[in-house]
RNA sequence: GCUGGCGUAGCUCAACUGGCAGAGCAGCUGAUUUGUAAUCAGCAGGUUGCGGGUUCAUUUCCUGUCGCCAGCUCCA
């Protein structure tokens, strides 16, 4: 009989072939790993526990701790529920597909009849009942074509579907119970370890995630290995509910979203309003800083330039429809850039005035599906931090660092020091030469290099017209999301025939480079809410301090510190309602105001506030003054 | 756009299978003059998203439409 060696940390050991990867284990581990192990990798592969051992190699437990141990263990209970639903619901239903996701697993279902909420807990319900049996998750080979067989006699036309585009000759299917599912594997030994099991949410898909395709039935669901780890995660999703910007946004006052203007549309209310102009005149200060310079332009304009812009064509049915003024067709804007190329074509440009930097915040307008729209994070108008950089060449990976610097600053400013970074390449279809993309794509690269900047290649993700960077914001709770952008472009200063004179007195074309930072003001103040939890720092929050005084005998003081610190330009409130001190407290809290200044008769003996932090601190007694230079030394500006 | 769910007072939510639409908070009025997260009382607040239908009668049932929510698709 042939033997195989398995190695695990440094030991090797040698066991007759086909020994099972449990037997393996029982000869390598203690019993508590052994416990806590739910399968193996065996050099790459992932094997079951019970999968007989042909080849030696890296032996490695995958125990319960490990992120593959949790997709195993939510993978069986894709499979789990698919049993459930099957065993209620009968052969009417088909079965697509079950996959793990980073959170939790999901199992799509074609059934005539769409599932209900009662459904869910009825299949969950049964879903426990299965895993208290306990049975063993067993796999089984097959030829493809048997396989075709049985789930052709089965009833199963998407298992079908799938193997008839598998290649291999053999594929593996996994039993459990009476349910019988085509899969690679692998899966827990078995079912009675799928305790901590929650089916959270009903949703539409496509069958292969295509919008021409049949719609199926998917139902959610997450997995632990212990209701410990499950009761966190459910509360997790409690806290994330609490933080949304949309609850948020409408008990702060922040913004509102009404039918009657449209949906998509954003209504600053003041103190969204206050909000969004103190991060503007941030990003105007700091652009100027960096040698920008600031356009404003139109919000329509002749659907011609839209045409020229290529606009149009790409992207038409993503904009708003023409409208007619004496017998012309204008366009709302989807993007700024035709307008700054509008001013550069103004006049002649030369090389030694590059680069050109021209910023703006412009607002634009995009026909979102109504599908898609979500709070202030999915729009139909919104406004961009937008710049365009027109440059040679040679200039690119010195701009984009620039940019890059300017990015993380403000990134940095606003709370948000963690990002994921993208490298996007050129994709199949493209415009621009093979030199072009290469030299704008080592730039990119170079430029995120000497900023020691982490990042992930997207390859073929690039936008037609050139290569670009995406920098996704990660906020305090983990979620990621798409603010900032640079991108160059080869296309616009073709289609609209830019140019330049070089040294040589010559004709050039420049490249331009369209970047956002906070990508959308909207987007980012629905982040910016959510990442604080509607707790601003001082220097965002539309109310720095509310005066709170006692007692009508503190009236003519309370006016007095309310002016002084309105002139020492604190955003400053006063509460002299006729109510109880703890009242006029609990309400600045709940508003999440930072300052609440506590003026009783004490303090206005002394010309002094007693200031009460958001968290429930206390600060000793202060004049105003102090206060002000307080909150004015607590910002970037 | 697609699938499913949901639209009741400014907000959060009630109203059993069709039978006069109700509460808390917020608002207004009055009393209370109060020291670190809700003082008490009174008043007012509605074409139940909108349109059609069924019915003696609809918030409730059917239908259309608009919007919202969870996903899917999309996101230059």
């Amino acid at each position: 009989m042939s033997q195989i060696t398995l190695t695990l940390a440094g030991e090797s050991k040698t066991f007759p072939a086909g020994i099972t990867a449990a037997e393996a284990l029982k000869e390598l581990v203690s019993g508590k790993v052994r416990k806590q192990t739910v399968a193996v990798r065996v050099n790459d592969a992932l094997l079951d526990l019970s999968a007989p051992l042909t080849a030696g190699g890296l032996f490695v437990p995958i125990t319960e701790d490990q992120p593959e141990a949790l997709a195993i263990l939510r993978h069986s209970a894709a499979h789990l529920m698919a049993e459930a639903v099957l065993d209620l619901f009968g052969e009417r239903v088909k079965v697509a597909i079950g996959p793990a996701t980073d959170d939790g697993f999901y199992y799509d279902f074609d059934r005539e009849q769409p599932f209900t909420p009662d459904d869910l807990e009825r299949i969950e319900a049964r879903m426990a009942e299965l895993a208290a049996a306990r049975a063993p998750f067993q796999r089984e080979e097959m030829s493809r074509e048997a396989a075709l067989d049985f789930f052709a006699k089965q009833g199963q036309p998407y298992k079908v579907e799938l193997l008839h585009e598998i290649e291999a000759e053999t594929v593996s299917l996994y039993r459990q119970g009476g349910f019988v599912d085509l899969c690679r594997g692998p899966h827990l030994p078995d079912s009675g370890r799928l305790q901590a099991v929650k089916l959270l949410r009903l949703a539409g898909a496509y069958w292969r995630g295509d919008e021409k395709n049949k719609m199926l039935q998917r139902i959610y669901g997450t997995a632990f290995f212990d209701q410990k780890e499950l009761k966190k995660y459910l509360n997790q999703l409690e806290e994330a509910k609490k933080r949304d910007h949309r609850k948020l946004g409408r008990e702060l006052e922040l913004f509102t979203i009404q039918d009657q203007i449209g949906p998509g549309l954003i209504l600053w209310q003041p103190k969204g309003a206050m909000l969004r102009r103190i991060i503007e005149d941030y990003w105007r200060e700091e652009h100027y800083r960096h040698d920008y310079e600031l356009l404003y332009t139109p919000h329509i304009a002749r659907r011609d330039l839209w045409q020229t812009s290529g606009h149009l064509d790409f992207y038409g049915e993503n904009m708003f429809s023409a409208m007619e003024i004496e017998e012309v067709q204008y366009q709302l804007k989807p993007m700024n850039c035709p307008f700054h190329i509008a001013i550069y074509k103004a006049r002649k440009w030369s090389y030694r005035e590059f680069p050109v930097r021209w910023c703006e915040l412009g607002t634009v307008y995009r026909f979102e599906k109504t599908g898609a729209l979500h709070g202030l994070m999915r729009v139909r108008g919104f406004t961009q931090d937008d710049a365009h950089i027109f440059c040679r060449p040679d200039h690119l990976e010195d701009e984009i660092f620039r940019i890059l610097d300017l990015n993380l600053h403000v990134l940095k400013t606003f709370g948000f020091s963690d990002y994921d970074i993208y490298l996007s390449t050129r994709p199949e279809k493209y415009v621009g030469s093979d030199e072009h993309w290469q030299q704008a794509t080592n730039a990119l690269k170079l430029a995120l290099e000497k900023k020691g900047l982490a990042y992930t290649v997207d390859p073929g993700e690039g936008v037609f017209y050139g290569p670009k960077i995406d920098i996704k914001i990660k906020d305090v709770i983990g979620r990621a999301w798409q603010c900032s952008t640079i991108q160059v472009d080869f296309n616009l200063p073709e289609r609209f025939e830019l140019g330049y004179t070089g040294e040589d007195g010559a004709e050039h074309r420049p490249i331009m480079i369209h970047r956002a930072l906070m990508g959308s003001l909207e987007r980012f103040f629905g982040v910016l809410i959510e990442h604080y939890a509607g707790a601003f720092p001082v220097w965002l929050a539309p109310v720095q301090a509310r005066i709170c005084n006692i007692t009508d005998a503190q009236l003519d003081y309370v006016e007095k510190v309310y002016r002084e610190l309105r002139r020492a330009g604190i955003r400053v409130e006063k509460d002299s309602r006729n109510e109880k001190l703890n009242y006029k407290i609990r309400e600045a809290q709940v508003q999440k105001i930072p300052y609440m200044l506590i003026v009783g008769d004490k303090e206005a003996a002394e010309g002094t506030v007693t200031v009460r932090l958001r968290d429930g601190q206390n600060l000793p007694p202060m004049p105003p003054a102090e206060f002000a230079a307080l909150v004015r030394g607590d910002g970037p500006i």
